[in-house]
DNA sequence: CTTAAATACAACCAAATGGTTGTAGATCAG
DNA sequence: CTGATCTACAACCATTTGGTTGTATTTAAG
């Protein structure tokens, strides 16, 4: 988990997730998109790869990579876990009022 | 975008926000459960708040630290864009497999 | 008043990060 | 075959990160 969330810290590698969900692409066709070298791009996409973000398949001469949409599916089940714990610590509180307001009304 | 990612990206950082979107603690009081200094502890809570996802309040001697869920939410809602993407991908796919059966079949 | 507790902050350190350049191996095109 | 393209990888560098210790300030407790 450390690491997809660390792969998603930084707007290349967010730019590049995007991409390659909506269609795959080769390495060196991902880095024209982007100021910096083909090397800076590779390791960016081995970034993700080590994530389980994205996965790369040789084709010929070129590596394709291909997004995996799962490990972005375990982020957002987290996220949506610790939203849970939100909601609940409200209703809590609003337990307490209730029982409050009933001590208060006798 | 990148400073929330980032702040997620820490074992120890995610458990401060678990905890304190399940209730207010005071810095030392988080630093009891983790096997480090207090002023590591305070330079994550340092990282979260820099990132919106908690607030500081100071009460007293103490510092309550509380939870924010907006900043969660923004990032769950660019992994569910990213999903989207992923889904309409394959929506395209569906497409082109129904034109390609239909030029078959005649 | 004195002491202990909670926080803040500066200085320091090793390791990781994000970039570069250079070199080399495959593979495709002419 | 030759040359251009795509990828890989090592070496290097500046900055950031995640931790430490030490010192100072504020506040609560005895």
């Amino acid at each position: 988990m450390d690491r997809v969330f660390h792969a998603l810290a930084d707007a290349t590698r967010r730019d590049i997730v995007r991409r390659v969900l909506d269609g795959e692409h080769s390495i060196s066709d991902l880095a024209r998109h982007y100021p910096m070298s083909m090397t800076a791009v590779q390791k960016h996409v081995g970034v993700l790869e080590g994530a389980g973000l994205v996965v790369k398949r040789r084709q010929g001469r070129e590596q394709r990579v291909v997004g995996r949409v799962e490990a972005l599916r375990r982020a957002e089940a987290l996220l949506a876990e610790y939203e849970r714990l939100w909601r609940e610590r409200f209703d809590r509180m609003g337990d307490v009022l209730m029982t409050e307001m009933e001590g208060n009304g006798r």
